[in-house]
DNA sequence: ACGCACATCGGCAACGTTCCCGATAACGTT
DNA sequence: AACGTTATCGGGAACGTTGCCGATGTGCGT
């Protein structure tokens, strides 16, 4: 199981590698006897022309790099599995890369995969990530780039997203119409845009229904480990207090979860729960956890399309644009629908 | 911030590509000052080697391929995630590729890696993959392999897994010692190592407290969809039916715990259920999941350890053998541990 | 018969790097 | 003074592939 090059099959029938090489790619300048010959040694040989090589000469090298945040999390690994799907269907390799949330190792990824000479570039921003002149480099070397997730409404390229809008302001709805008025929003680092566009969704709701935005109940996460609990803390010490939690990610709904177990909350009787999440475990917590579904896979299978897409066809490829893929409402044990939403203040009882 | 070479490097200073490639991998036999002048234009320019032309040439493309079943698996995103870690510290990418259980697809990503000269390899194999020749190809290529979790036997190369056997063993007495008599094991494919591991280790703790081992309790697994379902309603259908549920792995567990919700089985009142498993929610489930912990990460990062250790010093790294990794008996409510013991058949109360 | 177009193929350079070998000078040895 | 050493560097090939240009041969028109 030795690898052959195009040489051994020249020297095999006589030829220059050149000739072989164009026949192999089907040249018109190639006597067709010829090309029978070379294709039919090519596959005795079992010959597999060398990427390496390829990438040297600047053509394609048939992998894209792909950075994200973390490779451990609900949402990524299923949106890498995405990715890896449709890029191995179309003939690409994946080269992985972990920014750690840090804009740092970011930029060092980045670098790395040009270096590497991927054919494209599809990438889910740090939190840390505010600058993104590292993009704009790639960009400007007509790299193809597609942003998802979190993604940056200062470069002009194709992005794909959940509608983070639209599934924040059913979530918040959904806690309004069950009868909770003090909704409490835990979410990310407030320049990312998908904490942006979330609390959009939840501020719109909330004006819908006539009720008054607190910045108090908006509470920002790091990263950090174990800073739920805290979060929580200082929310259950406000007057009045939360009768909701709605959260902007995998993470935080859990810790969330923990959290409120460790307090001794009621779930949903002191406080209703709903997440932003991808977990597939949702109705097997404890409660069920209703949630906002995100479909990661399939965000990663249209990112995937799209930069693939540019890299084959960059002329005549779908304009740039963002593309929102829709979410879903999950209702289920953590934010019980309460028959006859109660006032403020008064006992609920279940 | 386009890219340089070692000829930009050569022209700006009048020397030849030969001579500043020896100074920058710190030649003896150069000039300290042209070492220097070299050094400090490199710097100036930012030079980066190119990865692609060390490839090519031969030597080492500080990549290295992880072949998995499947990304989105918990086990399977945590152990990349430990291994991209390791990778990144010690300067290697990490090109990921799925073999989606297919015996197939596992050739051909095992073919693509070589092609893409990968300094060496870690795979999981597959769960249709019983001859390894592919891998012994690879071996005899001088590559360096490491196999993790899903090891074979039949290769002489360094493996990294679990205590499969130990952990089996834990979780079987565990619920022996809470008073379960009729104990089933639900499992994945019989000729993988690790299920034939963990199914010695029940049967060591059977055969310890002196219960019988019986085949019907058995159920082997085929990673089809709702397979586990039909799977409890045979076992349930058994005379006398089973009192505990031990399952191998994170799909099967969260699966079983669905398919017991659904028929209305109370746990751990009618049936336990503990789970091998690396899921981190294990204790927000409902009823929060007894499980045999995996470390996951740690199978990465030591594999990671060991594969890089034998590319950069194939001398005298450490010598070929498996390295077990420790598992954790956790308990929690889904097998509660029952005061006294009662005789099989007698009605249970809690 | 001459030239010309066409068909078919080979030679060479190039991509970025390393390595083997040879070249040049300065210096010391006998 | 002739030669060998040593220090320092350049030239060229090689890794596998493609693309440009040129070479060769064949057949055709005039």
């Amino acid at each position: 199981m030795e690898t052959f090059t195009i040489k051994d099959i020249a020297r095999e029938l006589n030829l220059s590698t050149s000739t072989v090489s164009r026949a192999l790619r089907g040249s018109y300048e190639i006597n067709p006897e010829t090309k029978r010959l070379v294709m039919e040694c090519a596959e005795r040989l079992n010959y597999r022309p060398n990427p390496i090589a390829l990438s040297l000469k600047g053509s394609s090298s048939r992998a894209i790099g792909v950075i994200v945040p973390q490779i451990a999390n609900y949402f990524f690994s299923q949106a890498i599995n995405g990715i890896e799907a449709i890029a191995y269907n179309r003939g690409y390799h994946v080269i992985i890369f972990q920014s750690q949330e840090s804009y740092e190792r970011e930029m060092a990824n980045v670098n790395q995969a040009m270096s590497r000479k991927v054919d494209g570039l599809l990438i889910s921003l740090s939190s840390e990530t505010s600058d993104v002149a590292h993009l704009r480099d790639v960009i400007d070397k007509n790299v193809p780039v597609v942003l998802f997730d979190r993604v940056s409404a200062e470069l002009n390229v194709t992005q794909v997203v959940a509608d983070n809008f639209g599934g924040a302001f059913a979530a918040t709805e959904h806690l309004i119409l069950s009868g909770r008025r003090r909704i409490a929003h835990l979410t990310i680092q407030p320049w990312l845009s998908i904490t942006q566009e979330r609390l959009a969704g939840y501020r719109a709701a909330l004006e819908k229904h006539g009720l008054e935005f607190d910045e108090n109940l908006i509470r920002y996460g790091t990263f950090g480990p174990d800073e739920v609990g805290p979060m929580v803390d200082e929310l259950m010490a406000l007057d009045p207090i939360p009768d909701a939690f709605f959260t902007a990610s995998d993470r935080l709904a859990v810790g969330c979860l923990k959290a409120l177990h460790q307090r001794q909350l009621a779930i949903p009787e002191d406080v209703s729960l709903i997440g932003f999440t991808n977990l597939n475990v949702a109705d097997l917590l404890s409660p069920s956890l209703s949630t906002v579904v995100q479909p990661a896979q399939e965000i990663g299978q249209v990112a995937a399309e799209r930069l693939i897409d540019l890299i084959e066809n960059k002329q005549r490829a779908k304009p740039v644009d963002t593309v929102k893929i829709p979410t879903e409402l999950v209702v289920r044990d953590s934010t019980n629908f309460v028959e006859h939403a109660e006032p403020l203040g008064a006992a609920r009882t279940l």
